[in-house]
DNA sequence: GCCAACGTTGGC
DNA sequence: GCCAACGTTGGC
């Protein structure tokens, strides 16, 4: 199983909208750039992603679970582009800020902090495992 | 609101 | 195939 990291805005679609969801859960419909893509199509059913909230909020809030791998997304005719579909599995104890992140030197090297665009991205067991920790899950 | 970083587009 | 121009993202 493998663990990721997708970013929202939180008021365009947050970790509450997809609260409301619930066990239907929702298409991670709207991504446009080929390396967010190409991660999703890398996703399995039933690997974990962090829900990141960015510019308001900046913190990671909750994990999801992939429900569908990847298939057209709905919101384009364009046979580029491609999503899964997730649903909230476990909100955060305490959301984990992009500072309290930056002020861990094991989790420097994670793509949030280096590639801080990429709205799509992996997540090495290691740091999941300790940002799980510092949001209480 | 600004701007740096990055990705994409299109002319050559 | 290069690269300038442009658009977008997202932190600050």
């Amino acid at each position: 199983m493998a663990f990721w990291l997708l970013k929202s805005e939180p008021d365009v679609f947050g970790w509450s909208h997809l609260l409301a969801k619930g066990a239907v859960g929702e298409e991670w419909s709207g991504v446009r750039n080929y390396q967010a893509r190409n991660n999703m199509r890398a996703m399995q059913l039933g690997d974990l992603a962090f829900f990141y909230h960015s510019n308001i909020g900046k913190e990671v809030v909750g994990i999801m679970e992939v429900t569908r791998t990847s298939a057209p997304d709905s919101t384009t005719d364009d046979p580029r582009w491609d999503c899964v579909m997730v649903q909230a599995k476990q909100p955060f104890k305490r959301a984990v800020t992009l500072d309290d992140i930056k002020a861990v030197p094991e989790l420097a090297d994670m793509v949030l902090v280096k590639n801080s665009r990429l709205s799509v991205q992996p997540v090495a067991a290691a740091e999941w495992a300790l940002i799980c920790r510092m949001g209480g899950v």
